[in-house]
DNA sequence: CAGTGGTCTAGACCACATC
DNA sequence: ATGTGGTCTAGACCACTGG
């Protein structure tokens, strides 16, 4: 059923893959909710069911949609077992036992993209962001010091009361109340000294070491939607990554 | 062609995965060739293309053969194009350009493992090891002091020598003149203040923060046969991760 | 039981590399 | 022209879930 391949030839299975992946953006099925079965995806573009099959394959090795036998195939969401919860989250303690931080948010205020943030981000210089700044508690000691930037144009109407009042973890909270999903991120890491004004949040000594870690994150199609930059105490805690 | 399954049963495709890692292992066929088409395979073990082929695709996923459309698949390796070269090389410089450091042979000496290398190695405490000692130079720059431990067993003859008359990465060194080829790696990440000794070679103030990278790389079957530990300045440089 | 995803097969054809 | 991997199809059967 494949239709006549013009002179950007893409395989159909990649051709459905962006298919689904705007029909995900534009929120047809939300996160949590199950897409339609292979069968019935198969029969919509016309094609086999072996080729949804690929395309969805794809998505879930990006971890936006997650199968289950015997269920269906569900949209990812920052809402679920522990497994996908460190995902974004690198940060473990020293002794291995995995522990998920208490966010204690600081403030809110709003502002204007700086430059380096408006090249980061797409967005005009001076266009209307918004600043978090947060602490993240394991087991009430503050590890790291936030500060996330977001476009305000997908945030209207965030504020302290509102992330106070919700139960789960950050990106879980743009997922639900502002329809944004991370599907992905970067990260650099340098190792910086803890200024005064870190130092007595974090509860270090002025000068102690501190992992300063950048992530610039990524809804559906690669479009960037978060800026964020955050001091780590190193003491009882590492970054871990994986090299595959 | 599926045989009758057994109490613990495992897809055909994975049980062929195994098979070929397990040549892979035992050298049957060595980093850079290539192995024998998929339908050669499919005669071999008696199975279909298709099964072969699912097979190839996961231990492709692992990048630990490599794809090549019209040509064959091939054992991966460590020395290839710029690609790949970073897969375990994470530092990269502040302007964004892509280059490759010189590594600088301080010394190699013999030892017994430590408890903790021992433990993560999977090593008898007090077994023969080998501890490099390295810089990186970036622009002849020291931007990394590296060291290595690797069990004596597994790398006999390893002389400094060897080491510097080698062209090419580290990984690649012990591939081709050891066998030893690495697939997968766990990091850690601390941020720590420079020590005199460490300083004087990074060329940097003694308390200047530096990134402490932990790593524990294994070969095919999980079997771990590295640790290192790396100090690196980040004044210009700093720390690349993917999360996704 | 019916419906879902997961595996396996067999065959056709396409794209690419090499001779 | 031949051989490789890449795509697409169609159908059968398995494993898991839930009514």
């Amino acid at each position: 059923m494949n239709s006549v391949q013009g002179p950007s030839f893409q395989p159909l299975y990649l051709q459905i893959k962006d298919l689904l992946t705007q029909s995900l953006d534009a929120g047809e099925w939300k996160p949590g909710e199950a897409i339609p079965s292979e069968m019935v995806l198969a029969a919509r573009y016309k094609v086999s069911q072996g080729t949804v099959r690929k395309a969805i394959d794809a998505l879930a090795a990006e971890n936006i949609v997650v199968r289950r036998q015997g269920k269906g195939t569900f949209v990812a969401t920052h809402t679920e077992e522990k497994s996908s919860m460190f995902r974004f989250l690198r940060i473990r303690r020293v002794d291995g036992v995995d522990e998920y931080p208490h966010r204690r948010l600081v403030d809110i205020r709003r502002g204007k993209a700086s430059a380096e943030v408006a090249r980061l981000l797409l967005l005009r210089p001076g266009e209307a962001v918004v600043i978090l700044r947060r602490v993240l508690e394991y087991s009430d000691e503050p590890v790291v010091l936030d500060e996330i930037t977001l476009p305000a144009a997908l945030f209207k109407g965030l504020t302290k009361a509102r992330y106070d009042a919700y139960r789960g973890s950050t990106y879980s909270f743009f997922e639900t109340q502002f329809g944004v999903r991370m599907v992905r991120a970067d990260e650099r890491i340098k190792a910086i000294a803890a200024d005064p004004a870190s130092a007595e949040i974090l509860k270090v000594a002025v000068g102690t070491p501190l992992l300063a870690v950048e992530r610039v994150a990524y809804t559906y199609g690669d479009r960037p939607v978060e800026w964020r930059r955050g001091l780590c105490t190193t003491k009882n805690h590492y970054y871990l990554n994986q090299l595959g």
